[in-house]
DNA sequence: ATTATTGTATTAGATGGTTAATACAATAAT
DNA sequence: ATTATTGTATTAACCATCTAATACAATAAT
């Protein structure tokens, strides 16, 4: 797993957003055991107990099922996990519109904007500046 | 000026980002007085302490320039200005592009996706879950 | 039965963001 | 010259985040 924390916001928000896109992608397979806490939180760089937090919040979303010593397990189905990768990539096309929106940059503009660049090629994730 | 603040991100970041997207759109015309800051606070509902501190690192960025009793005006040049915008227009969809390839959207299901979402109409940003 | 692993809970402390309440300094307006 | 406006600085307090250091509880593995 492909852990990427930067400064600015809240750790456990990002732990929490990056671990769903974990699951939703199918990283995480659907039913398999994930790394117990100290396990990601050592992948992290983070304390155990921010992980921990993560992990609970996904719990309450019903993503992830905690098993005592058996560890965690991807708990959702799937099609609850493409529902939400494809909300995820609706809120993605809606907020990137209203930006470009808020730029005044018309549809038009926007789109000639989008056909001259290349799709990223790997890991290309923000990075502060 | 329409503020915007949402939990989940520190207020200033989030004043800094909407000062200077309302600058570089004109909202603030070049050369033009902005608000003091007290009044700013007011508009975004935050406490003065916390827009003078997105004001100062503007200024540090140089697209304010503080004047004593005479006010704050937009400092930085057409040019400068021009080439900000382009430059957040830029950031935009190469982080769209590569969210869409996280959530493992090709090129071509990605356009797709954006053809068929229409323009955004008036004023929509970001709102928490 | 014992042991190691795992999830969980607790307490404390450090840091940073935010508000609040003032006070001061400079200067445009009168 | 006086006054009001504006930027600026300071101090304190509150809260959320994050880390640290443990301890405990449950259970799979042995």
């Amino acid at each position: 797993m492909n852990w990427n924390i930067t400064a600015g916001r809240p750790v456990y928000v990002q732990l929490i957003e990056q671990l769903e896109l974990a699951i939703v992608t199918g990283e995480y397979p659907l039913g398999s055991r994930i790394p117990a806490v100290r396990e990601l939180a050592a992948e992290a760089g983070v304390n155990p107990n921010t992980m921990q937090r993560a992990l609970q919040e996904l719990e309450a979303r019903g993503l992830l099922q905690a098993r005592r010593t058996a560890g965690r397990v991807v708990s959702a189905d799937e099609h609850t996990l493409q529902a939400l990768r494809a909300r995820r990539a609706d809120v993605c096309v809606s907020d990137f519109l209203a930006q470009m929106r808020q730029l005044g940059y018309t549809r038009e503009e926007t789109l000639a904007l989008l056909q001259k660049t290349e799709f990223p090629p790997e890991h290309s994730t923000k990075e502060e500046s």
